[in-house]
DNA sequence: CGGCCGGTTGACAATGGTCAACAAGCGTGG
DNA sequence: CCACGCTTGTTGACCATTGTCAACCGGCCG
């Protein structure tokens, strides 16, 4: 796949606009609305289904792979997105190449509150990925009609300054250990919001992202993985999934509240 | 001072409602209002002068000195407030007493956008400090007769995200000495949006606070600081002044873009 | 088959933390 | 008025957590 920016010119072949679906009127959901499965949750729900075509009707559907690039930290910010499927991964790099991964997007969540003008970060795919890209100038007319999703917008926006606070605390107090107890409770937890089996996460993310996120190495991840693995705290299992036989020890080893 | 917060019943004799303003007309400012110096910057500036009024109405005006709390984190989030004199800071704690300082706050800056229900973190006075109540509910229902004031407060999220994000660049990836540098760089570019002088700025917050909003141990950031003076990057001033000779090499260690 | 990538492990180093002593400033009370 | 104690900041010696560098393993893909 070609390493285009979606919010750049290219991959005009990657998306189809929510109009195209034919012979459909306006207030006719195109098929990906009709079968979005994360609409509850991301900010469409904040519409009634009547409502909801105004939306669709500036919304073009993305498909990505590997390790597409989204946005690019700096760049002018005329889209933004819902993920629908897959994982995303937020970060800011230092003139040197450290990098911050300042968080992980997944089905549901909105991509775009942190921004004046230009993107704050960079965002780019964990393997696949499915959006809905919406043009920003079209969006922000859209909330002069539609305040409900105005209001969604700002509940958005606090519940991600409530994630950063915690993701501060983590990364200037938490010790190493912490730090990846910490990281794997809140896959846990979000697991059993989306309805999954909390005791079985999947970690989709390389050891790598992981470390650029809690702000260590990969190896020392990699250390207190096979720690947390010796004491009996998790179990590795094939294909980035992760047991974790008790949770309670788990998050004791957090030090959190 | 009682150490009683302000967003519980305790201080009543503290503050006064806006209405208090005598014989006055619920469209006339009360006097706070009138003088403010910051209403431009502060979440009020979303209002003409004439619906200024309904804003006021529902704001009651405090008075806090030393360290006086302003919020508990994990309470019912009844009371938001504006920052109108003096600097507040905003904390988290793990259980055992470590600290992290999510931001400091200052004239103009609004308090209470982080929270669902509860305030995610902690808010207290460092030295004199003015502030403007709001009742949250009153304020909710203020945001739907005004959109100019609901868009004005995503801002403000949005804004307070990007900062969100820088700062947990710095924790993550920053070295002990960039992170002290970033940080006095951040007090001298705020100095000059106020207006006031970049090269001379003020630093109020004690060097705990400092390390604790940093990452860092005081002894660490004192020894930072002796270090950026004894290389004559910077000098200490009576009454917590610091002056910064050459913004630029400062800057230069800061290694940000 | 061979090279590359991601993950793991080990040896060692260094950044920053811990503990302790001390100085300066400041308010309190004798 | 001075002595005292408390707090804040500074500095030093030492230490530990975590980073660095390197080797190695296994899987995957060309």
């Amino acid at each position: 796949m070609a390493a285009t920016k979606v919010g750049g010119k290219g991959m005009e072949a990657n998306f189809h606009a929510g109009s195209d679906s034919s012979f459909c009127k306006p207030t006719c959901l195109p098929e990906q609305c009709a079968t979005c499965n994360v609409r509850h949750l991301s900010i469409c729900g904040a519409l009634e289904e009547d409502e909801l075509g105004a939306l669709a009707s500036i919304t073009s559907f993305v498909e990505l792979t590997g390790r597409d690039p989204i946005t690019a930290e700096g760049e002018a910010a005329d889209y933004l997105f819902n993920v629908t499927r897959g994982a995303v991964e937020l970060y800011k790099l230092l003139p040197d190449g450290r990098r911050q991964i300042t968080g992980f997007l997944f089905a549901g969540d909105f991509l775009g509150i942190a921004l004046n003008d230009s993107y704050a970060y960079s965002a780019e795919a964990v393997g696949g990925v499915s959006l809905c890209r919406f043009p920003r100038k079209k969006l922000e007319g859209l909330l002069d009609r539609f305040p409900k999703l105005e209001r969604r917008l700002l509940n958005v926006a606090s519940n991600e300054l409530v994630q950063a606070q915690d993701q501060m605390l983590l990364l200037g107090r938490k010790t190493a250990k912490e730090k990846v107890c910490s990281f794997l409770v809140r896959l846990s937890d979000r697991a059993g919001e989306r309805g999954d089996d909390p005791n079985t996460i999947y970690v989709p993310m390389s050891r790598s992202d992981i470390g650029d996120y809690l702000g260590l190495t990969t190896e020392t991840v990699s250390r207190n993985f096979t720690q947390l693995k010796t004491t009996g705290v998790i179990r590795l299992l094939e294909g980035g999934m992760v047991h974790i036989p008790d949770l309670g020890t788990l998050r004791d080893l957090t030090e959190e509240s």
